[in-house]
DNA sequence: AGGCCTAAATTTAGGTCTGAACGTATGACG
DNA sequence: CGTCATACGTTCAGACCTAAATTTAGGCCT
């Protein structure tokens, strides 16, 4: 039973509100829609590779950051929850899991108040080196579909979207949406 | 404690791999991390809107699909999982919810051996009515930082990728990924 | 006609996330 | 120098999802 078999069609969507509420404002749909679609095919089988090397994609997450930090592989769960996009409570829970299977440690203290340090252990760091090149072969690979310039000018797009969004929430959050 | 505040910038996540494991194929990274944060900037946002409404996403979704079917406002279980990228399992879960709410309700029987029929309430149509304009408008405006053949532009690419992601998915399920 | 098989929904177990409540140590200030 | 405010990690309750086990209603074959 995958999940995310067949993607409804976007432009239905859009359609079917244009036909069911006339007046509405469907322009977004036509990124939002696919956008939301092809994170959810992509985590999908991101999922499943994984599955197949007994790590889940939030701990893979986890030991992608603190890799990638570079020696000494240690990061604060303040730096860590940052980087993940994922709330300090769901950061101290990866941490706890994490430490319970060996592949990261906690070291309290040693640096400002309060600060928690979390730190890749040799295990860790073997199961990152093992997975990451698997999961960037394989999302190469289903983006291949897109020609280079393509791929270039896609890229170039969603980072000025996320740029421009990134913005507006930190301006906006507090504003009432509506009215 | 918003969960996604600022996204990690994604040049800094391709520079880190090739500079701590030189060689991998990091040119997936500038769609993919992009993406993904995208769609949970957006999700949060999202959640955060229906949550003044009272509602959730997934019930909000449930409701939309049915809406937009038109009259009866009805659809099968089958259908209801199709259209929303979730298994099974989820869909039933969503409706029991729903129907909880009093938003839906469930007519066994009455087709195809084994089909559960989902219809709209009144009360569940005035909610979808209420609340997804809120989230088209909100939408709208927060992809508004893009110039109008911008957003063409990323829409065509991103039906493009989507498109392709699918297909390769629908092929490659069953390939063993790596060797 | 009876029993098996299959398809479809539901239930269950396990895992994850958010948001809010909690505990606590540090630093500031009187 | 003691108290209080604050900042930070953790814990907890509530939702949600997936994958697998379970249930059940028909259909089919002998």
């Amino acid at each position: 039973m995958a999940s995310a078999d067949a993607p409804y069609p976007v432009q239905e969507i859009a359609d079917a509100w244009e036909r069911e509420r006339p007046g509405m404002p469907v322009s977004s749909i036509g990124i939002v829609t696919p956008l939301w679609q092809l994170a959810k095919l992509l985590g999908d089988d991101r999922r499943r590779v994984l599955a197949r090397a007994g790590v889940d994609t939030a701990t893979l997450d986890l030991l992608s950051v603190l890799r990638r930090a570079g020696t000494p592989y240690t990061l604060s769960t303040r730096e860590l929850a940052a980087r993940s996009m994922v709330t300090a409570g769901a950061i101290s829970q990866r941490v706890a899991r994490a430490e319970r299977e060996g592949l990261v440690v906690r070291r309290p203290g040693e640096g400002r108040p309060r600060t928690v340090w979390v730190e890749l252990t040799p295990a860790g760091h073997t199961l990152v080196e093992e997975t990451v090149d698997r999961v960037l072969h394989r999302e190469t690979e289903l983006v291949s579909g897109l020609k280079p310039d393509q791929q270039e000018q896609l890229a170039d797009l969603l980072k000025l979207l996320l740029q421009d969004v990134q913005t507006r929430l930190g301006d906006d959050r507090i504003t009432q949406v509506g009215e």
